[in-house]
DNA sequence: ATGAATGTTGAATCATAATTCAAAAATAGT
DNA sequence: ACTATTTTTGAATTATGATTCAACATTCAT
């Protein structure tokens, strides 16, 4: 009985990364990912049932990964609300420095999952909540003004890191990861305060 | 000799929009915005190109609009740094809302344009050029923290208003236009601040 | 060595939709 | 009314690539 090579699954998210962040979703092909692989085209629909399925698991691992180590930061009473969202901020600054394609990936590609139902994905909510949680907790405790909308707020400080750091994978020598998240740190840290 | 009935530039154009929005770029289908334009599938192409022209209209005509616009508030000398990006953010602010669905096309589809050359095309980086000038104005005037950086706020600001649009474009019963304008304001200019 | 079970392959199949283009339709000029 | 010119049409053509699957390869158990 014939055991299976390697870890294809594995090699194909990772081929499916390089392939999605150069060609984008729906212009990479199959066939690419496959030879970025180093499989047989059809060896792919072994692993995963389509195109879309690489991606979603993609993400999937990703949030899921930036769930479990934010969890770290939320629990900590070593450090108040302010400090924990630059926590957060450097969290995520760290997971895409270290794969910018996944930063390109997500950012670009992420509209493309759940475009029937949920617009924002459950585990991508999880983490929402969390910065969400956070912010709450500043205001609870006077450090974050309270005149600023909790909703608007959990979407605003991640959606602004996504494309700042979209935009440093695509260019890595325009600005350093360290100066775009120090400014990123300072004007919400600031803007933030009461 | 026959004449060209009716605008349909402009029907392509607005039901572009529509098709894109709703259905993405990649799975958008001409025969459907052509229905939505109501004329014939092929008839299209007497007018555009091919489907990426569309889209890249659509993107031309709202930069230039907003190139425009925004150079009005540019050379206004009445008003010092701080308040002319408070006006920029409700120029773009009330170009949206006149059109949710441009938001959603426009954020989401902005990548699919240029993917060979240009990583930010001209006109768009006009833009991005006005809104650096008011930042450097503000250092110069001492209103902005000088110790920003001006490669970051040039994106960091249009970029998380784009994002907070095309979210609150997607589901405008959950956060007002004018409540995340009020904390976009209220943030960025309270974390530029010096 | 043989057979069963499973993994891998890549050409073939299939589905899809962008684009083309010949035919039909519409308009102005005579 | 006829002709020339231009516009419009939508079925046909073409290209593309996702996915399938029969054939082959590999491994383990006997």
């Amino acid at each position: 009985m014939r055991i299976k090579e390697g870890n294809k699954e594995q090699d194909i998210l990772d081929a499916g990364i390089k392939v999605f962040a150069a060609a984008g979703f729906h212009q990479a092909k199959i066939s690419k990912i496959a030879e970025t692989a180093g499989i047989a085209t059809g060896s792919v629909y072994l692993y995963f049932s389509n195109k879309t399925a690489i991606l979603q698991r993609i993400f999937e691992n990703l949030w899921k990964e930036l769930n479990s180590e934010s969890s770290d930061i939320l629990i900590r009473d070593d450090i108040n609300a302010l400090e924990k969202l630059e926590h957060l901020i450097d969290l995520v600054c760290d997971k895409f420095y270290n794969d910018p394609l996944l930063a390109i990936v997500i950012v670009n590609e992420q509209h493309n999952l759940f475009k029937d139902d949920e617009l924002i994905p459950p585990i991508y909510k999880q983490f929402l909540d969390k910065g969400e949680s956070i912010i709450i907790q500043g205001q609870k405790n006077g450090l974050i003004d309270n005149s600023l909308s909790v909703k608007v707020l959990r979407h605003l400080i991640i959606g602004s890191l996504k494309y700042l750091i979209d935009l440093w994978a695509k260019k890595p020598e325009e600005v350093t990861m360290n100066e775009l998240r120090r400014n990123v740190k300072k004007i919400f840290i600031t803007g933030l305060r009461k």
